[in-house]
DNA sequence: TAATAAAGTATTGTATGGAATCGTTTTGTG
DNA sequence: CACAAAACGATTCCATACAATACTTTATTA
């Protein structure tokens, strides 16, 4: 385990809250690996609480898909093969072309400008080749569509998805050095939207989306390669 | 509340996994009513075990979307109007779409018996006007396709958002006097499955959800006008 | 020596007590 | 009487102690 997890008492939010997302935070950065024991004791003493709300918090990450716990056996991150990663892009297809196109029947002139604006973003990040703000803009990009959906279960399902490949989130525009690409998509979705063209912005989508999975699936053929 | 939940202490399972399989059931049949608190002390006494089970329990049906908690105020039973039944549908919709058409690939012969036998089931559930058996066997028959569609994830997101409407899960087929509709397309689901019709089998499927869909609001409207 | 039993340690599971917080009722004051 | 303040009760939240179980190491026996 990588040293110090700290919690960002950042609040009045109860501790289990606190504890929840600075478990879940550890692992999508990797600092807690899959296969990693989630030990209560040990977490309890290096966030300085007690093992009731590290217990709360496991339970919560378990039902996230975040931690695999076994009775009397205690809770691990969850480890994820190649056929999970791809059975959750799946999964995240069918969902973003339903997103995508309820957006487009509720889109709105300020829904586009949010969207011209998460581009404008995405392109200025691109030209300093800050890969951190790319993937930022690209986030805000798609979060104005499924905001636009006007679905909270839908999002909610939609986020637990990306988290799940949360690790990789980078690679897939490591990998594209030329934005480009990205851009042009995200162009051509704008155009769909404003002309109400569900069934162009669904196969734009669905394209967009590719790439990103072509891009996963490479990394992971590569771990599974090396690492045991 | 609706007097005695009781503990099938099944098992040797974690008292807090017992703990969340009664009381979702619970939730679920409508026992414990939308809107009620669920406490720990009350409930940990009607199950005659200690607070901390019910708790982590609690945490679990929170992240399952039975229950919602405010911090210091506690937690209860989800409630849920009518735009999120919709919401819940359009997603299953988009959801079997994928898990019918995944299915479409990978059918088999032994599949084909199985969805068969179903349907065989429902028919004599039909005849002998038994609404709960007709019920299971529609259930078993979709079942199926999930499972030929083999994708865990997918199943279990599924199987969370059917939890989610399970309270309307007898209507749509006592609506339904007349079973043969469901009967007819179930076979052509068949049919196209295991003439590897993707497209077709994807029609099919929309529209026999769109029944259940509509079943299921003239419920909610009804309930949403004689209820406060 | 190999296999098995026994003892000891580490870790999870459950119960319970005390502190903090939220609501409600009662009391006090203009 | 109206309204603020204070006291009380109920409930959540967290910590901790004890019990049960799983794992590891040591000891015992064939």
């Amino acid at each position: 385990m990588k040293e110090d997890l700290k919690l960002d008492t950042d609040a009045f939010l109860p501790l289990r809250d606190v504890v929840f997302n600075t478990l879940r935070d550890s692992i999508l950065k990797g600092e807690l690996e899959p296969g990693e024991r989630l030990m209560e004791i040990h977490l309890a003493n290096k966030l300085g609480v007690s093992r009731t709300p590290i217990r709360e918090a496991i339970r919560m990450l378990e039902q996230e898909g975040l931690a695999v716990t076994i009775p009397r056996k205690g809770a691990q991150v969850a480890k994820m093969t190649e056929k999970d990663l791809q059975d959750v892009l799946e999964i995240r297809d069918a969902l973003d072309e339903l997103a995508v196109l309820n957006a487009c029947k509720n889109m709105t002139e300020d829904y586009i400008s949010q969207l011209r604006s998460s581009m404008v973003a995405f392109k200025n990040a691109a030209d300093r080749g800050n890969v951190r703000d790319i993937v930022e803009a690209d986030e805000q990009f798609h979060n104005v569509i499924y905001k636009a959906a006007d679905n909270p279960k839908l999002m909610v399902i939609i986020q637990n998805l990306k988290e799940q490949m949360y690790r990789y989130r980078y690679e897939y525009v490591k990998d594209n050095a030329n934005y480009a690409q990205i851009l042009q998509e995200h162009a051509e979705i704008i155009a769909g939207l404003e002309k109400g063209d569900g069934e162009y912005v669904k196969e734009i989508m669905h394209a967009h989306l590719e790439n990103q999975v072509e891009a996963v699936r490479d990394v992971i053929r590569g771990q599974e390669g090396s690492a045991k």
